[in-house]
DNA sequence: CTGTTAGCGCGTTCAA
DNA sequence: TTGAACGCGCTAACAG
């Protein structure tokens, strides 16, 4: 048996005051009335010993952890970031505690994180992306209420958020298409990605639709962080092949491709227009100011946050839509 | 009584397999050796009825929950979500888990994240630096195992870990006085604050030692975001103060100061040298990539994870020292 | 090697 | 109104 020192339970409390425990009890949760003059005794014992509840000991009584467990494919990215801040927000004022993990775009990982946070018996669970499977997260959302966002699951459809990608895509290849270039860069996310393969898919759209012909080598290949999309560019840029704008799938292979042009003495905008995607919030302040496709990512976990409250207090919820807008700054300019 | 249906145990476990509950507790925990065959009946029993653990009941008779928390000044802040990473990737293959939070540079919100914390029984926590009093901190310590990153508390000196800032701001500023600079701009984080007070005496060092007047209309306020900074500089190039070369004392402020600059159609590094803090993950990635003060954020996350893996496991553990260096990249060159 | 028993700290009936 | 007693799911002695 272990010791506990200094652990200061009910128990001592309730004997401090000269009353039962179940008194206690119902003082701590406002179950029931109890006499003044006991209540004022059990405040006055529970100050002076310092009495902390214990939350494990109450979760196993009462089933309600009030925490709802938060996975982000990465911490780090500053677009899940974002999102989680909303989410953080949201709850600042709740009794509801967030607790979050990294799944770290690892179907391993993210599955251990499910599993943990479930051993703890969050209340409920928010995925900010996911590499797992339909079926998987189908399995999980019947173990605990689960949203998700930036997918759409069979059969959880109403707890799910996605926007829709291909069309924020389209936006951005309309956008340097009406400024008269036709010859357009896309920088495009990992393959089998399904953001990525969105924003290729709106691309391609806005170009089928407004006559420009389709240059297959002009579509390069990234992984969503800089270093991969500063190397295709650089070597597009050697093969010198022709274009005159670079459409990036995200704000971070924007700011590679813009280095590449800046090593080969190709100025932003006026040599070459650039747009991104994401519109995370430091392209606001790269010199110059990213044009992007904006995501209301703090919205968006603000939502999704008030959504999860409601859903594990069984209150009627709906998750709102958001839409992707273009956000035109200095980045891209006409064709002279 | 709630109902807690679905809900197997080990009670139902024990009777499937026609053991008791004990046996199936060392079973699972490898507490002591069970014959084979019963055994092999509780691991039929386990898998028959999906039989998950509660951590939670388990925690309350160990007393320890295998959790560590940690607590972010800001979770959305790239700073701290590097070392976050090295923290998360640390605990990855170990039974314990990190939960995060953030104490959004509050008092307020993050001494609840504290107690929160408490409350759920982790076993240890990490403050990525803290608003919270010395005082405040001792008291912490004093009630579960606190390692502090940022920051020296007096008591606790061998479970800090604090950068010198001083040197730190010294480096940069002395980097660009050997480039010739003399009439160098300093971008000061928010008042206050303890690194931003010691990376203004790093830059003040640097001057006096270096024969450099100091000019205190140099020293302008930001706050360690973009837009102060941005408008900041504003202010001093449209009183035509004279400078060649601009430290800040962060690479956010340092992308805000350098759009500034860009408005007035200046370039970096031919017309103005600049420097920034801490080399975040996109500064190498700015145009031109941005020279600054790099801060090992991810292995220090490791070296924090790993310090703190050791003292809940009563191993000996002593924290590294880290240095900061200078990256010197494309943003600073001679004075011509 | 295995089962019985006594808690961990708390919420919640049921009588009084 | 209040207290006694039970149980949440699990671990840890203690016998055997």
């Amino acid at each position: 048996m272990q010791v506990n020192r200094g652990t200061v339970t009910i128990h001592e409390v309730a004997r401090e005051a000269g009353v039962s425990i179940s008194t206690v009890s119902r003082i701590i949760n406002g179950t029931a009335y109890v006499a003044d003059d006991k209540r004022q005794a059990v405040e006055r014992a529970m100050l002076k010993l310092g009495f902390r509840p214990n939350y494990l000991a109450k979760t196993l009584m009462t089933g309600r952890s009030m925490s709802i467990g938060v996975i982000a494919e990465d911490i780090v990215s500053p677009y899940y970031a974002d999102v989680i801040r909303g989410v953080e927000h949201a709850m600042l004022d709740t009794p509801y505690q967030p607790i979050v993990n990294s799944g770290h775009w690892s179907r391993k990982y993210e599955s251990r994180a499910v599993e943990t946070l479930i051993y703890r018996k969050v209340d409920a669970m928010l995925l900010l992306g996911s590499t797992l499977p339909d079926g998987t997260l189908q399995e999980i959302a019947s173990r605990v209420p689960l949203v998700v966002f930036g997918r759409t699951v069979p059969g959880l459809e109403e707890h799910c958020l996605a926007l829709d990608n291909v069309h924020g895509a389209y936006l951005a290849t309309r956008h340097l298409i009406e400024l008269g270039h036709r010859n357009i860069v896309h920088v495009r996310g990992p393959q089998g990605q399904q953001d990525a393969e969105d924003r290729l898919h709106g691309y391609r759209t806005a170009l089928a639709e407004n006559d420009v012909p389709h240059r297959p080598e002009l579509e390069i290949l990234g992984d969503f962080t800089e270093q991969p999309a500063y190397q295709a560019l650089t070597h597009l840029l050697d093969a010198r092949v022709p274009f005159t704008a670079v459409f990036a799938a995200n704000d971070q292979m924007a700011a590679g491709a813009r280095l590449a042009l800046h090593r080969k003495g190709l100025r932003v905008p006026e040599d070459v227009s650039l747009v991104g995607f994401d519109d995370l919030p430091s392209s606001a302040f790269t010199s110059p100011p990213l044009t992007t496709v904006h995501q209301p990512t703090y919205r968006i976990g603000l939502a999704l946050a008030t959504h999860l409250l409601n859903v594990v207090q069984d209150l009627p919820s709906q998750l709102p839509a958001f839409d992707l807008t273009l956000v035109v700054r200095e980045s891209t300019r006409p064709l002279r």
